[in-house]
DNA sequence: AGTACCACCTGACGGC
DNA sequence: TGCCGTCAGGTGGTAC
């Protein structure tokens, strides 16, 4: 799941839950995810920090702490986090950090699947230039985008999923993006007339922006969306047919192929 | 520069 | 019920 709005909508939570707490103690069940750091000099480094503010680039999730370093966040395929108090309910399944605080809840750093990532930082923006992530999608003004979109090459599904030129979009927002536009995937760059690229850049923001106002809830999403409905043969909301899947830039994709001509 | 493919991990699901 | 193959919303490396 975890693509911008559900980022997004975690950074929120933890807003609502972890934020001003000071951490007691960190136990690590899958040192796999850790990035750069062991579990022992996680734990010293977080014993007595509180975490203050938080923020986000793309699907990156940054906690900063009160020493001014930041933990960094990331879910990969199959991460999610969660916050409980610590005696009552019990460990989420696949949790493969947890924090535990001065007031013995819990926050938890929950992977499955163990392809995310959890490490600490000194600062996110040396970070994203370290590792060339591109500017935040939501923050992106539309002549950058269309700046971006003037330089690629290949084609536009790839183009929206680059973490380098944009960050955030990930394959099942891709393709609510692509709907909304009326865009297939496949189709090159090169061969979107200018009204093409606004409505590109308007599906763009209002996708994320939705998502996030519904809480990346599918069951809030507008009638309009495909992601609910993610699955072929699945009707197509305008009544245009059903959707097919087919695998573009390498990823499983689906399309209506009477809205969205290749 | 862009794409295609593999690897990383491990669970969920459908078919037999 | 049980086993097996297939697929999964991310990312990074390698090889064209």
């Amino acid at each position: 799941m975890p693509e911008l709005p559900d980022v997004e909508v975690y950074r929120q939570y933890i807003d609502a839950t972890a934020l001003k707490q000071k951490v007691k103690r960190v136990q690590v069940n899958a040192p796999k995810v850790l990035q750069d750091i062991s579990a022992q000099s996680l734990g010293r480094r977080l014993a007595g920090e509180r975490f203050k503010r938080t923020s986000r680039r793309g699907k990156h999730l940054f906690v900063e702490l009160t020493d001014g370093s930041h933990l960094l966040l990331h879910f990969g395929m199959t991460g999610n986090v969660h916050y409980y108090a610590g005696d009552g309910e019990q460990r989420p399944k696949f949790a493969a950090v947890v924090f535990t605080f001065e007031n013995d809840c819990v926050f938890s750093y929950i992977n499955k699947r163990k392809l995310g990532t959890v490490s600490i930082i000194d600062d996110p923006e040396e970070f994203a230039a370290e590792n060339r992530l591109g500017p935040d999608a939501l923050s992106l003004s539309e002549q950058e985008f269309l700046e971006r979109l003037e330089k690629g090459r290949g084609g536009i599904k790839a183009f929206l999923m680059n973490q380098r030129l944009m960050a955030g979009i990930g394959n099942e927002y891709s393709d609510e993006i692509l709907f909304q536009a009326r865009l297939h995937p496949a189709v090159g760059l090169r061969s979107l007339d200018p009204a093409a690229r606004k409505r590109l850049f308007g599906a763009l923001k209002s996708v994320l922006h939705t998502a996030i106002e519904c809480r990346v809830d599918p069951e809030k999403f507008p009638r309009s969306f495909i992601t609910p409905r993610r699955r072929e043969g699945a009707p197509c909301p305008r009544g245009n047919g059903t959707l097919v899947k087919q695998t573009v830039a390498g990823r499983s994709s689906y399309v209506c192929p009477q809205c969205q001509q290749a």
